[in-house]
RNA sequence: GGCGACGUGGCCAAGUGGUAAGGCAGAGGUCUGCAAAACCUUUAUCAUGGGUUCGAAUCCCAUCGUCGCCUCCA
């Protein structure tokens, strides 16, 4: 089945064809690392992660490039705030990023390069361009001469006479024309920095990405992706950098994930609403943050409040429910339903992962799956006539990165080292059931619940889960 | 002001030409000491107004609204 993207490029779904067959490149924009990350950025990083499982499982060795941006104004600025040297607060942050993409169950990637490992690259790429004639050193500083690129605006859509028109008076006199951007800038005294031909400066922005694309995955690339919020400037900035110095297309897709709104806004450093994975991890089971990018369009907004991380949460529990074991005794054949929703489910999902990776649409037929799972337990199937079921269910969660167990919030992770104490009370509760003291029945019942042991009384005794 | 995306039931959200998946919440029921879970039944004509078509949520135009970008931001 051929997978279709939906390619910023071009405004439309595409087929996806790769450079080198079964081989996929892919460069994703990281974070600047200046502050604390928010659960925004985990959006992105579970979009592409959820990508990249897919096309894995389709068959492809992806070669997976993700950046850290460790030098720029913000964290010069965070820097002398705090105090201290700009490569440490940058290494704090890059640190902790890596621990919370552990913790989200993201696939490491292939490479993860930094603006300030990359310099003698990025010099090169400059260099390369003056030569081109699409770049000018004017005071120490290096900027991409912007008219010289006769495409330029291709990706946002925008036309550079439409930009330069509503442009703001730019006094700025180094520049020949107010679009044109920083490749390199010169250095204050005391900033980091590094010799160039041009004097003491640091990289711009954008073609640290480009040249970090071009010397990890090469000239061209199959899959460039980030945010929205990066199709304009910076990626059309990378596309003007990269194009004019190989001539040839940077990257066949361009996808770009929607924004995380908190309170109707997107969420973002400069404006402090967030909310940052450090606090939803502390509150909350990694599980429900994918859980959310998977049940919606990952194009779209996603919406983050209470109410929505709640129905992440109890679309989560609905899955499980589905894993719980065959009743004890069963021996059942499969039902015919379950047999025919097998094979819908397996088309069903095959067909909407293939198309732009809609795995909303894809849950619509494991949560059609997990009704007719739980009918047929209900109805006295066997465990072996359930197993095919529950396997698929674990198998398609699996390629969107769902672990599916409960690891409850401070760590205590399934029926783990509680399992003997709990089944302890459970006993005891029996006995009082038995005897009809329901007042002391119910008391364990509601206690337990306090500590997040949720208490199931069925036809064949007493069963548990973390709630 | 310019560019782009979007507007589907109480909430979240699939569906891009043939009379609306799924999840949550709600109502009724089965089961249960009660509850929970599970299961069964049930709840929409797709922002508004025009147009194209035998037929549109789905294509076109207009209006209203929301969001993103146009300065650093995933």
């Amino acid at each position: 089945m051929t997978i279709k993207i939906y390619n910023t490029l071009s405004r439309k779904k595409e087929d996806f064809e790769t450079l080198e067959p079964k081989k996929a490149s892919m460069y994703v924009c990281g974070p600047t690392v200046y502050d604390k990350a928010h659960v925004g950025h985990a959006m992105s990083v579970l979009v592409f992660d959820i990508i990249r499982r897919y096309l894995e499982y389709r068959g492809y060795e992806v070669l997976h490039a993700m950046n850290y941006t460790d030098v720029d104004d913000k964290i010069i600025q965070r820097a002398i705030i705090e105090e201290i040297d700009p490569f440490d607060l940058a290494e704090r942050y890059i640190q902790e990023f890596r621990e919370h993409l552990d913790d989200l169950n993201i696939l490491p990637a292939t490479v993860y390069p930094r603006a300030t490992q990359e310099i003698d690259h990025i010099i090169e790429m400059v260099q390369g361009l003056i030569e081109k004639g699409h770049a000018y050193e004017s005071e120490g500083d290096v900027y991409f001469f912007v008219s010289s690129d006769d495409d330029y605006g291709k990706l946002s859509g925008r036309k550079l006479e439409d930009m330069q028109s509503g442009f703001r008076i730019d006094v700025d006199d180094r520049k020949e024309t107010p679009m044109d951007f920083a490749l390199w800038k010169s250095s204050k005294p005391g900033e980091p920095s590094w010799e160039s031909p041009w004097g003491q400066g640091r990289p711009g922005w954008h073609i640290e990405c480009s040249a970090m694309s071009y010397y990890h995955l090469g000239e061209q690339i199959d899959i460039h992706g980030g945010g929205n919020d990066l199709v304009f400037p910076h990626h059309e900035n990378e596309i003007a950098q990269t194009e004019s110095l190989t001539g040839k297309p940077f990257a066949r897709y361009w996808v770009h994930n929607g924004m995380m709104q908190l309170r109707g806004a997107a969420m973002s450093k400069s404006t402090g609403n967030l909310v940052t994975i450090e606090e939803f991890l502390a509150q909350h089971d990694a599980d429900i943050l994918r859980m959310m990018v998977l049940n919606s369009s990952y194009r779209s907004p996603l919406k983050f409040s209470d109410e929505t991380v709640g129905h992440a949460k109890k679309a989560l529990d609905r899955l499980r429910s589905a894993l719980r074991p065959a009743t004890p005794g069963a021996a059942g054949e499969m039902p015919e339903t379950l047999e025919a929703q097998i094979t819908a489910t397996r088309q069903g999902v095959e067909e909407s992962m293939a198309d732009d990776i809609n795995t909303a649409g894809a849950l619509g037929y494991l949560f059609e799956l997990v009704r007719a799972i739980n009918y047929a337990r209900d109805d006295g199937t066997a465990p072996d006539a359930l197993a095919e079921a529950q396997r698929l269910i674990l198998e398609y969660t699996g390629i969107m990165g769902l672990k599916l167990d409960h690891t409850g919030v401070d760590g205590r992770s399934g029926t783990g080292e509680a399992a003997p104490f709990v089944d302890l009370l459970i006993e005891l509760r029996a006995e009082l059931r038995n005897q009809k003291l329901w007042e002391l029945t119910d008391k364990v019942r509601d206690s337990l619940a306090e500590l997040g042991v949720v208490l199931e009384d069925g036809k064949e005794g007493t069963t548990w889960r973390w709630g």
